[in-house]
DNA sequence: GCCTATATTCAACCGCTGTTGAAATGAGGA
DNA sequence: TCCTCATTTCAACAGCGGTTGAATATAGGC
């Protein structure tokens, strides 16, 4: 009986097929959002696009490196999604809000899981959140809209939905977490609909 | 001259007043809701308690019960603060909570703060979230006013108060982090009241 | 004043993690 | 066909972090 897959495999250059570079994003991708940036390792990683934890360093140089191209670049550009956010009634913008980042996260492989998750352990997670969601996005609308306090207002949707992407995603909280994509749409999207333009004060 | 701290102390019981667990439980607090669970260190926690790592070892077991000890054991007993909360007219009751919870962050010592940045780390600070919060106090309260969709209204609920305790503790987000708590209760607390009592539908 | 139990320090261990340098291997051009 | 170099594996290192067992000094009862 050989063993069907060796152990240990032969050194040296690969068939141009193996495309180890993605193979290790994909896999980062996946490690990263189930377990966050420390507690996965580089080894896992490796593992799971197998292949060898040194190719990290190689391609990447680097677990931080590797973090940052599989999690913190985004395959989206901001002001894209602001167009698109800006199309529409105003008054059904918390409901465009709402749907578009809960379709992105329910769909992107697991890189806004891996945001989230990584947000208290690394520093620039948290500050992908700040510059991407807070000052690219939520903030430029705010003030495109024209209301006052634009900065708070923007800190208020955020605070909304990193919490909603933490219990439906991370902690998994039920039954949040299993319920219909459109039902939660239609629940928050009134509560974001009155930080960005209802009044502030009681 | 004569070191004024000698590096090294010498062993032996030390005199009465010394109350080494009380001084790690302290630190431990704080280290924690500064650090969250993973980056925090034994070795630390002991430093700023001016104390031996070991005796985490031999006054709680290990770091995780003196994670338990330090943060997950709460001061307060939920039912008091269910029967505060339900002290009034039910349409003030989302400005209760945000206020009631806001002022326990900013006031018990870092331990809640240490809770809601440990959330991703720990098991047991998400379990501890869920249980006293959500099953304890919102869910239960959800049912007291009668209202349908308890589980669902309790999570989102939480998922407010998760995302507003990231932003203002462990993010740090400007301007909300530092928005005065009266401020921030007249802009969350409809929002919450809305969860509690309002539809869930558009 | 002695004796035991207990609190404390110290040194070390073991496992894990990111990283590195060298060796080996094969692809592709000359 | 041979040579070069990019790609890959391997082994090891260095550091850290939680935990442990032994040594030691003191408190408090007899």
């Amino acid at each position: 009986m050989v063993e069907p897959k060796p152990a240990t495999r032969s050194r040296g250059r690969r068939g141009a097929g193996a495309d180890t570079k993605a193979a290790l994003l994909d896999a980062a991708k996946a490690v990263f959002a189930e377990l966050g940036y420390d507690n996965a390792t580089v080894r896992m990683i490796a593992a799971r696009a197998d292949v060898d934890p040194a190719m990290v360093n190689h391609w990447f140089g680097g677990k931080q490196r590797l973090f940052a191209a599989a999690v913190l670049e985004l395959p989206v550009n901001p002001f894209d999604l602001l167009d698109g956010l800006m199309d529409g009634p105003d008054e059904e913008l918390g409901e465009r809000m709402v749907r578009l980042f809960l379709t992105i996260w329910d769909t992107d492989g697991g890189r806004m899981p891996a945001l989230v998750r990584s947000i208290t352990q690394q520093e620039a997670a948290a500050n992908a959140i700040r510059d991407l969601f807070v000052n690219h996005i939520v903030e430029p609308l705010v003030r495109r809209l024209g209301s006052d306090q634009s900065a708070l207002r923007a800190t208020l949707c955020g605070s909304q939905m990193v919490g909603l992407g933490m219990m439906r995603y991370v902690l998994k909280f039920e039954p949040l977490a299993s319920t219909d994509r459109e039902a939660l749409v239609a629940a928050v999207a009134p509560n974001l609909q009155r930080y960005l333009t209802g009044s502030l004060e009681g």
